[in-house]
DNA sequence: ACTAAGTCAAGACAATTTCTTGATCTGCAT
DNA sequence: ATGCAGATCAAGAAATTGTCTTGACTTAGT
């Protein structure tokens, strides 16, 4: 019985990814070579569990993670999904370093970066340049997340699927619509039932 | 959507162990209740990577797991198997502080308890008892870890499946073949082979 | 009373994992 | 040099698990 290839990755797209915020210099291209280490989660692993302190924020490299809350009743309502070059992390805990409220895992096999908040806070004392990064990390983060908040507040399932199909084209075809739904927040027969309708209808 | 029971478990079946062994006082149960930490992993989920020093003492609630060595040519070779009410850890990474040479991961979704290295000390520091009770389970585990190697000299396959079949009853019907011929150091064909026989003869 | 949306249960499909078998190879002991 | 223990590789069958859909019924709001 045998296992697993080796994780040596490509950090290029995570440089190309900062080249397009701001042009890195070839010291600072160093620095994220060094800090950032590359991690495989299998589909169903946790990166973060509830009650832990989150340690490490993750830029995706290939596959698919989600981040979601389980409430009192033990529903889950997943709060974002993140693919290919996408940020992930939650940031009450690993800002705040309290215990999370919010889980991490992967829905398929995904690769990441990641760098650990000792190492963020070495990259910021290091090269001022990334803290102008990490703010327009999160300024995107933050009108994205704004939106679908408004969306959720104004609109009805149908259309808040119909929205979903347009800003998260990749993950529609991609991600279970279980996962979907409770993105949505509706349940899964309900989505089965809206997409019926919708066919129908064109 | 929604997702497996709370993580709020019976330290119950813990705290019945130990009293089996030897009954505790209130006080030490209260010690244990502090110390001992709930936590849930994912079939496949790591609780231990090869290089990390292991950190914890697990006792199984519910679930499976195998502790296993990978070779050089990417071969595993599995030492241990633990359901419920076994122990798990790497001894040798657990007290020698250094890095583990092992692997621990889930073979089924696995509830464990868990006391880390720090606690552990506390837990000693603060209830001698625990020294002894300690002593016992290794001294178990030790000989049957000298059974288990002494079957290994001496037995062919067919004899060691067989009495695989006798001492680990409980895992024979539960784990896949792949991890039990990975178990007795045979490839998953050959088990299945050896089945086949075994099955006419009776 | 109608609509949006939920729950529960069952069946149908799809995808993944596990098991078995055949063919072929190696090393060792007779 | 033949026979047996055991390995490897490939392919298909079988079993298990995960996903999607549908029907029947319920609840809350307008």
């Amino acid at each position: 019985m045998k296992v697993r290839e080796p994780l040596h990755v490509h950090l290029e797209s995570l440089i190309h990814y900062f080249h397009k915020i701001i042009p890195l210099s070839a010291r600072e291209e160093q620095l994220v070579r060094e800090l950032f280490k590359p991690r495989l989660y299998r589909k169903r692993q946790y990166l973060l569990q509830e009650g832990d302190i989150c340690q490490q924020f993750s830029f995706v490299i290939s596959g698919c993670l989600r981040m979601y809350k389980v409430d009192k009743d033990g529903n889950i309502h997943i709060l974002q999904f993140a693919a290919e070059n996408w940020w992930l992390v939650d940031i009450g805990s690993f800002h705040g370093r309290k215990p999370a409220e919010l889980n991490i895992d992967a829905l398929e096999d995904t690769l990441v970066l990641q760098i650990s908040y000792e190492n963020l806070l070495v990259l910021y004392t290091r090269a001022g340049k990334f803290d102008r990064i990490f703010r327009v990390l999160i300024e995107n983060s933050f009108v994205a997340l704004q939106k679908r908040l408004l969306q959720n507040l104004s609109s009805s399932a149908e259309e808040r699927y119909a929205a979903f199909l347009e800003n998260y084209a990749q993950f529609a075809n991609r991600l279970p619509q279980t996962q979907i739904a409770s993105f949505l927040g509706i349940s899964p027969e309900f989505l089965s039932r809206l997409r019926g309708r919708m066919a129908k209808k064109t």
